[in-house]
DNA sequence: TATGCACTGATTGAATACAATTTTTAATTA
DNA sequence: TAATTAAAAATTGTATTCAATCAGTGCATA
């Protein structure tokens, strides 16, 4: 999806995982300066990853001011939360139509990563429960659903780091597998209850304890992100 | 929603808007060097403004090879409008669980723009058309659901363009009467099917007479694009 | 004639440079 | 002390510059 500049892209890609990953909190400033010598490019490069940060909304640009995490009001995750639930309602039912023999296997494959790690990799398990969704998604064979679930399980993460505490990926993990049976079972209905079921309970956990926080050495966090080129 | 630098906006929006209008046509080669002569900016700044049309899907960019006015294939056509179909469902289903009064009022008032322009100025009786659906998705209050609907009414344009001779916007005036008046009885499902039937009506005009053109100058089409500063 | 290869010109990639704006700091005054 | 203002520092906005890549042309060769 993502093609222009080469040298941009690393920096967009490392920005964007360390906000997911909650590394990056709502609210931490990006100077330009400091992120291109974290990454040792020029500022005209990290001005492009930001741009198209911006653009999927996980970093807020403001002219003249530069670029932050994006900070998410409640208002923002309801409605971005609503939505994702759209979508991935349309994802089980397109799924529970299609052929589940394949999607099943792969699912499967995914699930048995997600258990391996659980409690094992923290950071690792919470990546691979957001995957399992995009997986989900991607099963769909349409690429702009997927993109659409992409980019809002991003956005997602950005307001689990805003709102709630730390999210155990535990219970999700039989969440997902209650998910999975029902499409193999190709019940639409089933498949679409357990799913909003499960986007609730994230929901949910979001809304409690406002656990303010920020201020962030940047350039040591984003040191652990910098992919070494050769 | 477009925030960063002051300059590069207009330039983003014109060449949206043209491409929307068409008058840039899919595949289009857009070199950095000529829109920025065309708009009194550099290059830097026309770079940005082409980032984020890409981002949105608008706008092809491939590594040293520059932009061109993407060119959406037959299956990226039917993903788009199965994604349209989707959101647009959402939001009638929103719109009939919320007090609709507000809500008619605004949409009247935009079918009579509607109306007025139809059979006298076809560009604008266009762009009215898209605009209904953005209106009726901005009336939800999801800033995020208008977003994509936004979005993939902008897409819906380009593939249009590529796929479609010429549309009219004459029987679109109808349908949207007919879903202003299931919105107002509160009927969602005669709504949504309404809508569904609607927008199944622009995708099969889509589908018939691939025709290929391309090959125009630029820079005389953008001209008209550019917005008098002062 | 067709194919391959150097060469030229055009276009993009990305860093640097300078202008404009904001933020910080310090000093002044009520 | 608190509020205001002025100057300095830091940061962003944008243009310019140079390097790298691509596209097209013409010539050589099979």
């Amino acid at each position: 999806m993502y093609k222009s500049s080469t040298r941009s892209f690393p920096v967009y890609d490392s920005l964007r995982q360390a906000i997911i990953e909650q590394a990056l909190k709502p609210g931490v400033k990006l100077p330009e300066d400091s992120i291109g010598e974290t990454f040792g490019v020029s500022r005209t490069t990290v001005r492009n990853a930001l741009v198209r940060l911006d653009a999927e909304g996980l970093v807020d640009l403001q002219p003249n001011r530069g670029a932050s995490v994006a900070v998410p009001t409640i208002e923002e995750a309801y409605d971005i939360f609503e939505m994702r639930q759209c979508l991935e309602r349309e994802v089980m039912q397109r799924l529970c139509k299609m052929d589940t023999k394949p999607i099943i296997k792969s699912l499967k494959a995914h699930l048995a990563q997600e258990r391996k790690y659980l409690d094992v990799d923290t950071t690792r398990s919470i990546r691979l429960a957001g995957e399992f969704h995009i997986l989900l998604a991607e099963l769909t064979g349409s690429k702009i659903l997927a993109n659409y679930v992409n980019e809002i399980v991003s956005r997602c993460s950005l307001i689990l780091a805003r709102f709630a505490q730390a999210h155990s990926a535990k219970c999700g993990l039989d969440e997902h597998t209650e998910i999975i049976a029902a499409i193999e079972a190709g019940d639409a209905e089933r498949a679409v209850s357990h799913m909003h079921h499960h986007l609730h309970g994230v929901q949910d956990r979001a809304l409690l304890n406002p656990d303010e926080e920020g201020k962030n050495d940047i350039s040591e966090i984003l040191a652990r992100y910098v992919t070494p080129s050769t």
